[in-house]
DNA sequence: GTGCCATCAAGTTG
DNA sequence: CCAACTTGATGGCA
């Protein structure tokens, strides 16, 4: 117990009883005496907090660590399982040709794997108690149907409490991993679930509502993908980090952040609790309720019942379900997550709402109180924790205003508000209030890679699609894509790829063109700031999407000959035959199709050349190095058909909140800093 | 005590 | 504005 155990120990031991593997089981003790429920008696001494009385009868010590100090709660936690992080190895079918590639389209494939395995989840010829639920699925390089199984597991959550503290750099690291998998195959889900629905409705057929976020989770829920559902956390989820974004309340549910779907009090229920009694988890603060009083660090939260279904409060609320169970955390001295959902506008939903987790609170205090409709609620005093992270809803609104007003905000340490020169469609601001450093005004800012001359002159000329208005699936430039295009209606990339092929001038179609996204550069603010930890690092002042696209890293394309006389000169080079393959996680849905095999791309020869950006660059070279990053590279070509230099595309690999840094990982050790040392 | 099932309550999304 | 949707908790019954 107590000792720091690493998870591939704890893979190894996936069942083994929790004192075997350091786990701690949190134990709720029985409470002795049992201390008087809190019930409507309360409504008669109004704004009274009753707490008092039940703090005396109870020890405000933390029942899970009795003999610890709230403070030497050391532990590590525990038991987690593997799910959804297993390496399903892509299984290596025969694989298709090339040209049969080009002519099956990619998309309809998936998307007949995707409606198959609907219209068996939706009941179809099995009845719901077997076990497996078999999937017809289409294998294309033959023509034919085969049946392929697909795993339907529907298991409960568990209610064994659990909290999870002091993770290693390593375990973090793996978590982070695990969340951002999963929130990448619930994305594709629902986009791919979206679209499906799109052509249905195209041709006349589908008449139901696109609910994607719905359909993704359920197929994830069949595939046994939510997370965390083998124990219950309390405190904050790994892999989930203070001021992570998220834009439905399914995927709360299945990264396991908050398992309800529509109450905001998500509990363990009396019915399995060790004691008997409910125990709160997370709430989510979305402003459905007139009685709460949001001051950041300070919520007077209001507990859920009571209202009409066109949320009026109409009844008195009672002190059951998550009522109660906040009552019983405040009790003991139980933290909750705490979840707000706020507008803004940069969402992607209809309603424009954002779910930002901001943390850990405690309940300080509980009331029953006359709200404004005039009926009861209860009320709870939610106290933020210190020392955490600043909460990710306040970074979201000081940004906001940051993008209007930037030198009122922060009146020192802007450098520039435009080291672009107005060359990018949004400006790149310079900021630096730690020390004098003022390198990246010395640079000429390029907008785009340079290429030398005959990278376009070896291309194939004019190999470019006859679309006029919009380009369909049957455009030539999707076929170049394998049949598909690599964005979505939003220019959101929906499958990494070796090459995206964009429309380009040898295209007829205009600038506006759906397959034409990063060519038109910049869609967010940027900006290059320094830090104590890594120097020169790059963020955003806007929110950007996971599948967005960021902007290009540039710089003068040296072919291996001249770049083998700069380097000589202690230059700095960038080698894009370097960057890790992430593209290839990107959409990358093998754990929900049993037969899911990469499609056969062309292949692409090994670039080589090297990007010098020692006189002319943009903002992508200050980006920080990470092993676990959030912004990946993708291949793209758009003005000329040259395979061997592709522009280097950089794209979001998460909901990337505005102001947290960027980083790429340059597939590198550690030890070689890819960031260019400005300051030698 | 346990397992199954019907019912209910909880808001979000398009 | 409203219809469609889903999960988890609970209580009754076998």
């Amino acid at each position: 117990m107590g000792s720091l155990l690493p998870f591939q120990d704890l893979n190894l031991l996936p069942d083994a009883p929790s004192s075997a593997t350091g786990a701690i089981a949190l134990k709720v003790p029985k409470l002795e005496p049992k201390t008087e429920p809190f019930d409507e008696t309360f409504a008669s001494q109004l704004h009274e907090p009753q707490t008092h009385q039940l703090q005396e009868a109870q020890v405000p010590q933390d029942p899970f660590f009795p003999n610890l100090s709230p403070n030497s709660q050391q532990q590590q936690l525990a038991l987690f399982s593997e799910q959804g992080f297993g390496h399903s190895p892509i299984s290596q079918t025969s694989a298709m040709s090339s040209d049969e590639n080009n002519v099956y389209s990619e998309f309809h494939r998936i998307s007949e794997l995707f409606r198959t395995a609907f219209s068996k989840q939706n009941g179809g010829a099995l009845p719901d108690s077997h076990p497996d639920s078999r999937a017809i699925v289409p294998v294309p390089e033959q023509n034919q149907v085969a049946e392929v199984i697909i795993p339907r597991k529907r298991t409960q959550r568990s209610a064994e409490l659990v909290r999870v503290t002091n993770l290693g750099i390593e375990d973090e690291r793996y978590f982070r991993n695990v969340v951002r998998r999963t929130r990448m195959t619930f994305d594709s889900l629902r986009v791919l679930s979206a679209a499906e629905e799109e052509k249905k409705q195209g041709l006349g057929l589908g008449t139901r509502r696109m609910r994607g976020d719905l359909r993704a989770s359920s197929v994830m829920k069949d595939r046994d993908l939510w997370l965390n559902r083998d124990k219950r956390i309390v405190g904050s989820i790994p892999g989930v980090y203070i001021g992570d974004l998220f834009f439905f309340r399914m995927e709360l549910c299945v990264v396991g952040l908050h398992g309800q779907v529509q109450a905001g009090i998500d509990y363990v229920p009396a019915s399995q609790s060790s004691n008997g009694e409910p125990i709160a988890t997370s709430v989510i603060v979305s402003g459905g309720y007139e009685d709460d009083e949001d001051a950041g660090d300070v919520i007077i939260y209001t507990g859920h019942g009571g209202q009409n279904k066109f949320n009026k409060q109409c009844c008195h609320q009672k002190l059951e379900g998550g009522n109660l169970a906040l009552e019983r955390s405040m009790l003991y001295g139980i933290e909750v997550r705490v979840i707000r959902g706020i507008k803004y506008p940069g969402s992607i939903t209809a309603n424009a709402k954002v779910y930002v987790y901001d943390g850990l609170y405690r309940i300080m205090d509980c009331w029953f109180d006359v709200g404004k409709s005039g009926f009861g609620v209860y009320k709870y005093k939610l106290v933020r924790i210190d020392g955490q992270p600043e909460m990710g809803s306040s970074v979201l609104k000081f940004a906001t205003s940051l993008r209007t007003k930037p030198l009122a905000l922060r009146p020192v340490g802007y450098l520039s508000l435009d080291i672009s020169r107005q060359k990018e469609n949004y400006p790149v601001l310079l900021f630096n209030n730690i020390d004098s450093d003022q390198e990246p005004l010395y640079y000429d800012y390029l907008v785009r890679t340079v290429f030398p001359p005959f990278a376009y002159h070896q291309s194939g000329n004019g190999t470019g699609c006859e679309c006029t208005s919009s380009c369909a699936e049957d455009c030539f430039c999707a076929m170049k894509n394998g049949g598909e295009f690599a964005y979505d209606s939003n220019g959101l990339l929906l499958r990494g790829k070796p090459v995206v092929f964009e429309c380009g001038p040898f295209c007829r179609c205009p600038p506006q063109c759906r397959n034409r996204v990063t060519q038109h550069g910049l869609k967010n603010r940027l900006e290059v700031f320094r830090s104590m930890e890594t120097g020169w690092g790059v963020r955003s002042l806007d929110l950007i999407h996971a599948g967005a696209f960021i902007c290009e890293y540039t710089g003068v394309v040296l072919t291996r000959e001249q770049a083998h006389v700069i380097s000589m000169n202690g230059d700095n080079l960038v080698y894009p035959q370097r960057f890790s393959d992430r593209w290839a996680e990107w959409g990358d849905l093998s754990q929900i199709f049993a037969d899911y095999v990469r499609p056969a791309y062309p292949p692409v020869p090994p670039l080589d050349f090297a990007i010098d950006v020692s006189k002319m660059r943009n903002v992508a070279c200050y980006m920080t190095h990470s092993s676990s990053p959030n912004v990946m590279v993708q291949f793209v070509l758009y003005d000329h058909n040259n395979l061997m230099f592709p522009h280097l595309m950089l794209f979001a690999m998460e909901n990337i909140p505005p102001l947290r840094e960027l980083s790429l990982d340059y597939g590198v050790a550690e030890e070689w800093t890819p960031k260019l040392s400005i300051c030698n």
